[in-house]
DNA sequence: AACCCGGGGGC
DNA sequence: GCCCCAGGGTT
């Protein structure tokens, strides 16, 4: 659904008055959490790498004999493979905590063992991205930075009404520009964590509990009532791949058979080949029995056809299939090419064939099949796949 | 079985 | 610098 609202645009003093509400909650409220004892920069950031795959309550058990096991950085890069591996049994994502060692190591090597204590430096350990650096650098080092998860971008969306789809990486920047606009300057590890509890606690997806969330007053959505409006996320239509042979077909005037599409569904009423729909496995067996045939082939060429009296002998799925769909034709050895078209929702894969009618065979024509003069073609709607098929045979006739 | 989501890595 | 996707558990 389209909301289409303005963003709200925040005055000076509401961009002041923010964050001192929302620490004053955070104050009263905060989750205490064992990596929440103090801000040391090693235990924020195991929790935080065991917090991105993992929920809080599963966590704290990991926490807490990660430490005792590896209690400092140094312990963490000298650990055997074994034993890391053991602490994270159950948490999944391996390659994160071997990210964490290979990070651990780096540490001992170029900062002396210690986090540094600068982002770009921080950023440049391996499995810490934006978010991870900046919960790191906000919280141990008092950098002013945001830590922007899936958490905060839902709190943003609201407050600002930003219509910026959350699923993608190109949104980003504009919910790191508006935590940058906000965030507390003089404790901006507060506000991270804050903003992560709100998320967590208060700003929830499906039933926000706007009555008792700290910055009601300032909420863009809570004011028109379309909290659950936001965020913005377009569910990701995957696009079905579908997978064709089309045939291009000529007659002996020179003609192409087309053929019409029904009158309703995708491209009604337009034109193209032929198209036979063939599954995955077949078309990608008959790609692979184009290759191999042109392996044995010296100069493949546009006219390296099949000699009729072979056609029985030929067990390759494509020859097979072509000549069961279309028996009064000749088939070249090969197809023309591939030809790619994404929809909204679809993504065709075609094959283009090209064969000639046999004159003294009978041609049956399908229903919605016509012989077509290319030089009528102009008076026909082709959709874009035809046009690249259409295309593509030029190119090969031109060579 | 679809969804979740920071980051690595491919481009 | 942008985008895709693996990764395992949750819903």
């Amino acid at each position: 659904m389209t909301i289409n609202n303005q963003p709200i645009i925040w005055s000076d003093s509401q961009n002041r008055e923010m964050s001192p509400a929302l620490l004053d909650w955070y104050d009263q409220d905060m989750r205490l959490l064992p990596w929440r004892e103090n801000t040391d920069p090693y235990r924020v950031w195991v929790s935080e790498i065991m917090l991105q795959q993992t929920q809080v309550v599963t966590v704290i058990p990991y926490f807490h004999r990660f430490l005792e096991w590896f209690p400092t950085i140094k312990d963490l890069a000298e650990a055997e493979e074994d034993r890391l591996l053991k602490a994270w049994e159950g948490l999944g994502y391996y390659s994160r905590v071997r990210n964490m060692q290979s990070a651990a190591k780096d540490i001992m090597v170029r900062f002396n063992g210690e986090m540094p204590s600068n982002i770009e430096d921080i950023l440049s350990l391996k499995g810490i991205g934006p978010y991870t650096g900046g919960a790191i650098g906000s919280i141990s080092y008092k950098l002013v930075e945001p830590a922007i998860d899936g958490n905060v971008m839902r709190v943003y969306s609201r407050l600002f009404c930003l219509e910026d789809d959350i699923g993608e990486v190109k949104s980003r920047k504009i919910f790191d520009e508006k935590v940058r606009e906000t965030i507390s300057q003089e404790r901006p590890g507060d506000f991270n964590q804050a903003l992560m509890d709100l998320g967590a606690t208060v700003c929830t997806p499906t039933s926000p509990k706007c009555e008792i969330c700290p910055l009601k007053e300032f909420c863009g959505a809570l004011s028109r009532d379309q909290m659950t409006d936001y965020p913005v996320k377009k569910k990701k239509i995957k696009t079905v791949p579908m997978y064709y042979v089309a045939l291009a077909i000529q007659n002996e005037l020179g003609e192409y058979l087309l053929s019409k599409r029904p009158s309703d569904g995708l491209l009604a009423n337009m034109w193209t080949y032929p198209l036979l729909e063939v599954t995955k496995e077949a078309y990608f067996q008959i790609e692979k029995d184009w290759k191999n045939y042109q392996l044995d082939i010296k100069e493949p060429n546009l006219f390296d056809f099949v000699a009729e009296e072979d056609l029985n002998l030929l067990d390759g799925s494509m020859m097979a299939l072509l000549k069961k769909e279309k028996p009064a034709v000749i088939w070249q050895k090969q197809p023309l090419g591939e030809v790619k078209h994404v929809f909204s929702h679809r993504k065709w894969h075609i094959l283009l064939a090209k064969g000639y009618k046999v004159a003294e065979k009978e041609f049956i024509l399908d229903q919605n099949e016509y012989w077509v003069k290319e030089e009528d073609f102009d008076s026909f709607v082709f959709p874009k796949p035809q046009q690249k098929m259409v295309g593509l045979l030029d190119e090969k006739r031109n060579k």
